[in-house]
RNA sequence: GUGGGUGUAGCUCAGUUGGUUAGAGCUCCAGAUUGUGGAUCUGGCUGUCGCCGGUUCGAGUCCGGUCAUCCACCCCA
């Protein structure tokens, strides 16, 4: 006996996930509805590279963001690094290829993105975004496609338990303005935003203790973002405090626009709500912004978020290059809808099974698969001449819709057996030219 | 990066104040059932008790470290 082989222990690395069909094939679904909604209103394909230099993703996010950006030397000895999300590369490909694109320009963009950051549930170090944006217009016409486009994402992907939060960067920013306090944007945001875990007294606190705000400053910002009730009674609490702003005021109407719009376009009531605490997402955000938030699972976070950026490209070229766009977050989403249950569990892409009564008739077996792909079924034949009791065991187990079984008295006959696997009812006697047909009318359209 | 919980078979877990050959259910495999799968019965496989080290006559059990995972902070998809 020679020495047992030293295994290398099979892993992956943290925050990595391998896919198994069971979970693969409904990501596939799920990148398959993105691109139809996304193509349906005109946004066009692209891709760019994994690696870019450092230089061209470092800076643009926040400090945070760059201290999640995985960065390399590879062996020429460049300053490397992955890429963080899909709009920063896309800013570098406007920026290059604005030219020959033209403006507007509509893309969208899918493909896996990586953040060194503490994973979670929900969270993961590379993962999977779909992206659409508009660049080269500042028309608020294009935010509220936005909201629509993500509206009939989700609805793309059988969803209809979900909210569109929106708000707009410049109604905050004018606020603050207004308020004299400007400078600390960031940190008021950021405490404004806790109030739901540490409550009113809480968030003053933070307040003054960040930034040293005036305690009755701190209470009106924070009086305004506690108005609750309809996306109107908001608005109009913002147009009686705020409208005199400029910005506050282009902001509220941006946001009035949108939601009116959305309305009058067939969105339903409820599912776009104006909500003042959507204040976060990255630096680069100017104008309106966009969080999705699952009804049933909230916690996960948003599924589908983007924003408005009124000078993206600047760091790339001179010439201006507004955007508004959003991103689904597929493999959070793909998660929180594993967790809720919601998908199907089936680990084969072929809906007929095709068992293998005989090794002798193999042909036959293999003819017909080729008869069901040929119009348009797919079709698996078992490798082996198994007892059929196994055979139907592993077609279960896979998930196949349909088993066509024939042995030898049925090719003597001409006909074949057509087994419903999930309602266990079988079609004896189908004949040869009729199978496609029949196999058919058994699958949901 | 900080704090806390958890890590025993493929999965879910049990394991009594540390004590000898570490268990259950489900799954899986074979058979009862050589032209038909969710039930039942019979038999069977599966563990460096996450990893490394320490205390001890003796560690799955106690201690330290480490890795992984979950939760919170932070940030975000």
């Amino acid at each position: 006996m020679s020495d047992p082989v030293k295994l290398i222990e099979p892993r992956t690395l943290k925050g990595f996930r391998d896919y198994l069909p069971e979970l693969m094939i409904p990501r596939e679904w799920m990148l398959e509805q993105a691109r139809r909604v996304y193509r349906s209103y005109g946004f066009a394909p692209i891709d760019t590279p994994a690696l870019e230099y450092a230089e061209i993703l470092l800076g643009k996010g926040g400090e945070e963001s760059d201290k999640q950006i995985y960065r390399f030397r590879d062996s020429g000895d460049r300053d490397i690094a992955l890429r963080f999300d899909l709009t920063i590369p896309f800013a570098r490909f406007a920026a290059q290829y604005i030219g020959e694109l033209g403006t507007p320009f509509k893309r969208y963009h899918m493909g896996p993105v990586w953040r060194g950051e503490n994973i979670q549930r929900g969270r993961y170090r590379e993962f999977w975004q779909c992206d659409f944006d508009t660049i080269g217009t500042t028309s608020n016409a294009a935010d509220i496609e936005v909201s629509l486009v993500i509206h009939d994402l989700m609805r793309g992907l059988n969803l209809d338990r979900f909210v569109i939060h929106v708000n707009n960067r410049l109604v905050l920013n004018g606020l603050l303005e207004e308020l004299g306090l400007a400078g600390h944007t960031a940190p008021l945001l950021r405490a404004l935003d806790k109030l739901p875990k540490i409550g009113r007294d809480g968030v003053l606190a933070e307040m003054a203790a960040n930034t040293g705000v005036a305690a009755a400053q701190a209470d009106r910002l924070l009086a305004l973002a506690q108005t609750s009730g309809s996306n109107q009674d908001i608005l109009a609490r913002l147009k009686s405090d705020f409208g005199t702003n400029p910005k506050a005021a282009d902001g509220i109407r941006r946001l009035e626009e949108l939601l009116a719009a959305a309305t009058k376009a067939g969105i339903p009531d409820g599912m776009i709500v104006l909500d003042l605490s959507i204040a976060r997402g990255l630096d680069y955000y100017t104008g309106t912004v966009y969080e999705t938030f699952l009804t049933d699972m909230p916690k996960i976070g948003s599924v589908c978020s983007g924003g408005r950026y009124d000078n993206l490209a600047g760091l790339y070229t001179k010439q201006h290059l507004p955007g508004v766009g959003a991103s689904l977050g597929l493999d959070r989403l793909l998660a929180a809808l594993e967790e809720l249950k919601l998908l199907k569990g089936t680990a084969t892409p072929a809906p007929v099974f095709i068992v293998q009564f005989t090794a002798e008739r193999i042909g036959d077996y293999q003819r017909m698969a080729r008869v069901l792909r040929a119009a348009g079924i797919g079709a698996e034949v078992f490798p082996d001449a198994k007892k059929l009791g196994q055979q139907f065991q592993y077609a279960e187990k896979r998930g196949h819709k349909i088993a066509l079984i024939a042995g030898p008295d049925d090719f003597a006959a001409g006909t074949w057996n057509v087994k419903d696997l999930a309602k266990r009812e079988e079609k004896k006697g189908v004949p040869d030219a009729e199978v496609a047909a029949f196999v058919r009318s058994l699958l949901p359209v």
